[in-house]
DNA sequence: TAAGCAAATTTGTCCAGGACAAAAAATTCA
DNA sequence: TGAATTTTTTGTCCTGGACAAATTTGCTTA
């Protein structure tokens, strides 16, 4: 029964927009907004507009802009400063959107009128009619990139992206099952995974769906493991390839810290490839670490260390 | 290059263990533990023996100990009184473990041997002779409380414990989209997700399972919805339940304002199920919010609810 | 012009230690 | 014994200062 204009505690805007408290009261003495009232007890409580706004301001922030230029803006300014292309987005997402198929956008459509049954049956249809293979690269890769945009502009709701990654991975995942009850023992064996500060596996799923079908071995240890953690499965396993999964939600720092560490780590004889969002490597490159920014380059990735290990 | 006893910081520290900065330096200051060195900036490090200690803590004030009574114990003390059924767990932990088949030890042995080819057959030999329900109920859900034990006392590695979820994931996930499939539209129509600061995703499949299996029409937003979001998708999606998966992990505070949060924000007329370890729950209860701590009551839940609709 | 390098700025996280409400335990009283 | 009160425990919030890491800006050199 709590008022709309009661006000969510520290806490709950926390927990709501992902950004932490001492950084909610930095950005209040530093920019002057959020600007919550007080409780009776002195705490702050935060009108749900500014929970809003705060909302679209933390996209942005994952979008590359830096809190400096965001933070102070009027509410419309932002939400303008999403719609176009601006200049910080334009390189990965233009040259992502290069054709969709086009009945990417009948799903598409399906998901924001919410009718999941639909979009689920149109997928099973659209897997058996094209094969696997087709399936991710002429379905699957596009989708994530529109999604990706619309996201960027606050186009789509959160829970649609849910929804969409949900159904996405049960579709994979049913697949990679069949895939790998019929699997032969062979080389080379990957490990997948995802460092410790990327919680977005769906591009790992496509990698290993890649992967498995030009017949290597996977074992996936799914998202966020930490590095030395990494280090131990690829040696109890003995894996000869490391594939991690990027996205561009993360500071391109944090990605080269931590592949630096891990290639240290790494036994020198495991390839470690990095797949997924990798543009922003691309600049500074990392010594032993192999590229694999597109699904479709995994087959010749795989041929070239076939051939390597001859 | 990083020494393993170089210590974890704060914030890894509260990552890894689900317990605040803030309370950890309360800890500190009160009960004289932990006691982390500094680095050369004055900033904590946690020893890893000391996160350690700090994991069976938690686990213990989660079965209903208090800090006063744990935080000064010595780490053998501490895994003593969370060894055998404690009189404080008794009542949850012991009605879990009811009876761990026998064959529950040889996939703990396949996968602590690092076997993955073995555990997936096996899972998928399990899964064809008992029958998906049975299958949950008497190896999934054995093996996870096992597990959650070796994980406390540190007994498993953490990529193991990566591969295990992983695997089952997969498992789950074939078997959901097969009886998708197959699925009639149909009431309640239930909407499963977690909060925020829930980042584990196994037991709310579980649940999935468990209620497409009765007839239920889900649809899953994964984990880590915030709160508006999950009220915007029940509108959408016209759900008559959303159902809400917890663990241990996090202090059940933030499980209780969320929970009345989401209540508040919730159309009156949809249930709101809480299910997972919310054994921490059960001494305060939360208005209008249904608890479901097991998954073998969902059958007997659901069929209150149909009767309740008459 | 481009590239390399140093200085300046931005930004998130950490710290100390005080305060206080809500929950739990202990005590008192009927 | 049980209900009502007081005391203790405990998590979270507060202020405002500090600082390293990341980024941008300005300057110099090939």
């Amino acid at each position: 029964m709590q008022d709309a204009d009661a006000g969510l505690t520290i806490a709950a805007v926390e927990r709501d927009t992902g950004i932490s408290k001492d950084t909610l009261r930095v950005w209040e003495r530093r920019y002057g907004f959020p600007v919550p009232g007080r409780n009776p007890f002195g705490e702050r409580t935060y009108p749900s507009i500014q929970v809003t706004k705060l909302r679209v301001v933390k996209r942005l922030l994952d979008a590359g802009f830096r809190p400096g230029r965001v933070v102070g803006m009027a509410l419309d300014e932002l939400m303008q400063l999403a719609g176009p292309d601006s200049d910080r987005t334009a390189g990965a997402a233009s040259r992502g959107a290069v054709k969709s198929a086009p009945d990417t956008r009948m799903f598409l459509d399906l998901l924001r009128a919410h009718d999941v049954e639909g979009l689920r049956r149109k997928f099973d249809l659209a897997l058996m009619h094209m094969g696997l293979s087709r399936f991710v690269n002429e379905v699957i890769t596009p989708l994530n990139t529109q999604i990706g945009e619309h996201w960027i502009r606050g186009q789509i709701e959160v829970f649609e992206e849910h929804v969409y990654t949900d159904l996405v991975q049960t579709m994979l995942r049913h697949a990679l099952h069949d895939l790998a009850a019929r699997a032969q023992p062979g080389r080379p064996r990957v490990l997948l995974t995802t460092l410790r500060d990327e919680p977005h596996g769906l591009g790992l799923l496509m990698a290993e769906v890649a992967l498995v079908v030009e017949g290597a071995q996977c074992v996936s240890l799914g998202v966020q493991t930490p590095v030395p953690d990494i280090v131990r499965a690829s040696m109890a396993l003995d894996s000869d390839i490391v594939a991690l999964g990027f996205t561009a939600c993360n500071g391109p720092n944090a990605m080269l810290n931590g592949l630096a560490d891990l290639r240290a780590q790494l036994a020198p004889q495991v390839e470690l490839w990095a797949g997924g969002t990798v543009a922003a490597i691309g600049r500074r490159v990392v010594d032993g670490v192999r590229l694999v920014p597109e699904l479709g380059q995994i087959a010749a990735e795989l041929q070239l260390w076939r051939a390597r290990r001859l």
